[in-house]
Formats: structure tokens, C-alpha cells, sequence
DNA sequence: TTGATAGGCAAGTGATTACTTGCCTATAGT
DNA sequence: ACTATAGGCAAGTAATCACTTGCCTATCAA
């Protein structure tokens, strides 16, 4: 459960969420080529993987295999808790 | 904006405002104490503090001095957003 | 003024982490 | 069969991070 908020702690992982958050079942060279697009973010395949694997690890991000690709998706449900635990009934004033 | 999710990161920095959630205004040797009671976690006062340093850093505790003693309280505002940023319009199915 | 309490500063250490490098497997097109 | 494409595995490196260690300042009580 832990393992959420470590995988949120990296800022190429929020970016991979957030290009899986506009687009659903992408393949890991579809990621690579669109994270270099849109954002400066020149990471390796191999990088890529990786925070691909610890996102699955975390349940933020489930695979399907089709043949040789492989369709990332984006799964929010951990998400829905974690900030809930801090959030108390006081409500906080505006800044 | 990326600090509040690496503040999140760390186990014992979460206990802390877990802390911080039950009770406001404590100082750095309550905190130190409580986190010590309730779990078995005998974090020294330095590492605690630099926690405190981080967490204040992110905007997720506000601190206030008093004489010789620093309090601190939780702030949740930051903790509003931070999961929204991925959860779509499009609902997710129920496990 | 002396001693105790609350906290701060900064260099150093050990572990974790992000990323690279090199090579390997599997599927698909020709 | 051959080649290109999509992805995987694992060891190594460099940077980050959590924590320690040692000493210092400030406030308060006696």
C-alpha cells in the first residue's frame, strides 16, 4: 500500500500516469515516443520499463499482452484513498 | 508542487501526520514520543526533524514559535488536489 | 548565574534508487 | 529463413535519501 506513494514520489512516473490518464492501452515505445513529445523527458526504453514495472508492482498501471505488444492502462483506483487518510472532517480555511 | 508527493514517500514521515492529523500544535519532542509509543518506530529527534523540515517545505505543515518551543500543524490543502490530477471523468469498475 | 530543556546546523555514512549498458527472447513481416 | 520490431533480464554506476554524530544557540526555571 506503501508502494502508491513511493511510485507517485518520481516526477517521469506522474508523467507516465498522466499520459496513460489521456490515453489507455498504449505499448511501451508509444510511452517512450510521446513522453520525449511532449515533455523534454528523453528517457531510455529500459528506464521506461522499469517505472512501467513498478506502477503494475504499485496497481496503478495494469498490462495486457497481445502478441508482441504489450497495453498499458492506467488503474486509479489506489489512487481514491490516499489522500482521504489525511483529510479530517475540520474543514481548513482559504488561503 | 512535485515536493508533496516525495514527501509522501516516506513511511515515517506519513506517521508524522498521521500524528499531526489526531492532534495539532505539537512540538518536536511530543511528536518524538508519540510516534515512539504507538508504533515501535524509535526514530532520534534529529531524523524527526528533518522530516518536519520536509514536510514544512512541502506545505503540508505549518509551524508557529513560542518562546522555546515550535509548534506544528497539519496542512491538508496541499493534499486536496494531488490525486484528482489522475482521476478521469471515465469511472473505473469495481474490483 | 547555573543547569536543564527545546531546538538548530552541518558534515559524514549507509542504503536505496534511477538510469545505463549489454545481451537475450519472442513475435511479425518479407 | 532472414530481418526488424517489441520487449525482457541482469549487472554496474551515479545520485539521492534517511539517518547519525557532534557541537552549538536560545529560552526558562532554580
Amino acid at each position: 500500500m506503501g508502494d502508491v506513494f513511493k511510485a507517485l514520489a518520481d516526477p517521469t512516473r506522474r508523467h507516465i500516469l498522466d499520459e496513460l490518464a489521456e490515453r489507455d492501452d498504449q505499448t511501451l515505445f508509444e510511452i517512450c515516443a510521446r513522453l520525449a513529445a511532449k515533455h523534454q523527458f528523453t528517457s531510455s526504453r529500459q528506464a521506461v520499463s522499469q517505472h512501467l514495472d513498478l506502477l503494475e508492482a504499485a496497481g496503478l498501471v495494469r498490462t495486457r499482452r497481445e502478441g508482441r505488444y504489450k497495453f498499458h492502462t492506467l488503474d486509479t483506483r489506489p489512487l481514491a484513498q490516499i489522500a482521504q487518510r489525511w483529510l479530517r472532517d475540520k474543514p481548513q480555511e482559504n488561503p
